[in-house]
DNA sequence: AGTTTGGTTAAGCATATGCTTAAGTAAATC
DNA sequence: GATTTACTTAAGCATATGCTTAACCAAACT
């Protein structure tokens, strides 16, 4: 297993590119196969492969081969550890502001 | 200005590099100079400010020099573009389970 | 058995990324 | 005025990334 660090190298870095965030929001709505997944990108078909193992490889998507047509969908745990992050950081951001806030209710009672 | 597309690439790189979010959690406890950044990343000076370019060019921070400091600070904002895509994608996974819910019930009354 | 369909593997290539060192510049301090 | 501090700019380099085409494989159809 990955260590945290690393695992969010590879989601954020997944992410990235807009054909990768177009085949996980098309995964969002359920799963599909790699052809299916390819129909709406304008590039070859090895191509739409690479972005998958590099989906795949980051965790956030899955995918299982029966007979000839391999189907992927989303992991939903993954996903969440990439939202948490930026979750953390803008509750650090809150608990800042909050402190703020009560050093300048504070100041107002001088 | 750019499209959704393009910021969300420029955000979702700038968070793939584990120095880059390290500079991130420290901004998210308030504002610190380049040098502040610098202390704890075991790189040379201008690859900080490299990495500070890539967060900055990226929206997710804003930076002001004044005399010889420059100092810097997230922009809450453009991070919440980022977090909301993420949102989006679970909330259409959340409508889809909702609705295998609402299949699976009906399937219950036959 | 032959063909089509759905995907895979491999090689190559252009550009992008993440560093480095060396050499500035300009504000603040001595 | 000289030195230190806080960056900044530029050049160079190794590796990573995002594609391509060509060739292949094995399941499904005819």
């Amino acid at each position: 297993m990955l260590n945290q660090t690393a695992a969010l190298d590879l989601m954020f870095q997944a992410l990235a590119d807009p054909s990768r965030r177009s085949m996980v929001e098309r995964l969002s709505r359920g799963p599909a196969s790699v052809s299916e997944l390819a129909k709406p990108l304008t590039m070859s078909l090895p191509a739409v492969v690479q972005h998958l193992q590099v989906l795949e490889n980051s965790g956030l998507i899955r995918t299982e081969k029966i007979g000839r047509v391999r189907t992927c969908h989303i992991d939903w745990v993954a996903m969440k550890t990439a939202e948490q992050w930026m979750d953390e950081r803008r509750k650090s951001w809150e608990l800042r502001l909050d402190r703020l806030g009560d050093f300048l209710a504070s100041e107002d009672n001088h």
